[in-house]
DNA sequence: GTCAATGGTTGATGATGTCAATTGTTTATG
DNA sequence: CATAAACAATTGACATCATCAACCATTGAC
């Protein structure tokens, strides 16, 4: 696990009084950028219990098919990924189940494991779900090829590194 | 508001029954910068829930008590900030209240309209929420200074134009 | 004054989330 | 081998979140 205050910079929350939430102009390289990301992600992660939606999915749905696709889950491991209790994840399957969107096979090394796959019609929504998921929303459509160049960049390193 | 479609790439979509979700190393620049940041943005998200709890606080209350800072909202305007029915924020608001946290203030112009403002307490717990929101992340905060000077004022240029 | 529109609440219902207790299966230990 | 501990999933009880339909109070237009 990395270290979450192991680096240089140790000047956070220099004013935690302040009004409106963390100011742009302050705190040091990692907050000044971090705080802008921010931005973005709550912008966009407003509308996505409507982007699920437009799949008759509720958002945990959606997150849940997301996870799926790229194999096999053990319901626990779900539970992990979604960092909730494992009895939720129980009947958030009944119900996915029920639409024949996913189907509960029972491990062949251990019995107790359930193990989660999609269904043909799963697979078939997630594929339209995540096309419609890696569209671009309009900030970074709108950004210009010398930008995304470099954003693309930058992501890669740190995704890499981590 | 911006359209989404508009642009110049069609390329998106190539191959959607790809089993991995979006792969990088297809689609436009703007997809492949998106999906390198979605990836971040969902990982970020899918602990929220918990940072929100170090509060004591459920995911929506802590989003409520974020928005709430700028000022007095209508309980209306709250509903849009949240993109949910107007009942579910009464509820909301009940609990909130009835921990000490929001006070409902009758307008003056419409005695239909009732004003959300933070207590004195509401205020104190939504600074040290907002201080613990914008700590960077691991992933951030181990990001070289070039790089995050350039993911700065990259974000920067894009808000600015929005 | 009457009537439609608006802001908020209430009640019914379903989905999401937690916790405590239970069942069935594995694994460790005597 | 037998018993106990650990684990995976489920169940039941309960709080929260979310929607919809119906309802009051207030406002504003006619």
């Amino acid at each position: 696990m990395n270290g979450l205050n192991d680096g240089p910079s140790e000047q956070v929350m220099r004013r935690q009084a302040s009004p409106s939430g963390p100011a742009e102009s302050e705190g040091g390289l990692p907050e000044q950028a971090w705080t802008l990301l921010f931005e973005l992600l709550h912008t966009h992660m407003r509308n996505f219990p409507a982007l699920a939606a437009e799949f008759e999915l509720s958002p945990v749905q959606a997150h849940v098919l997301r996870q799926l696709g790229e194999g096999a889950l053990a319901m626990s491991t779900l539970a992990n990924y979604l960092s909730c209790d494992a009895s939720n994840v129980t009947g958030l399957v009944d119900r996915l189940e029920a639409r024949g969107l996913v189907e509960r096979k029972s491990s062949e090394q251990d019995r107790r494991v359930k193990m989660l796959v999609l269904t043909e019609a799963g697979a078939e929504l997630r594929g339209r779900l995540m096309a419609r998921l890696s569209a671009p929303p309009p900030l970074i459509a709108a950004m210009p090829d010398e930008d995304l160049a470099a954003l693309r960049d930058i992501m890669r390193r740190a995704l890499k590194t981590q």
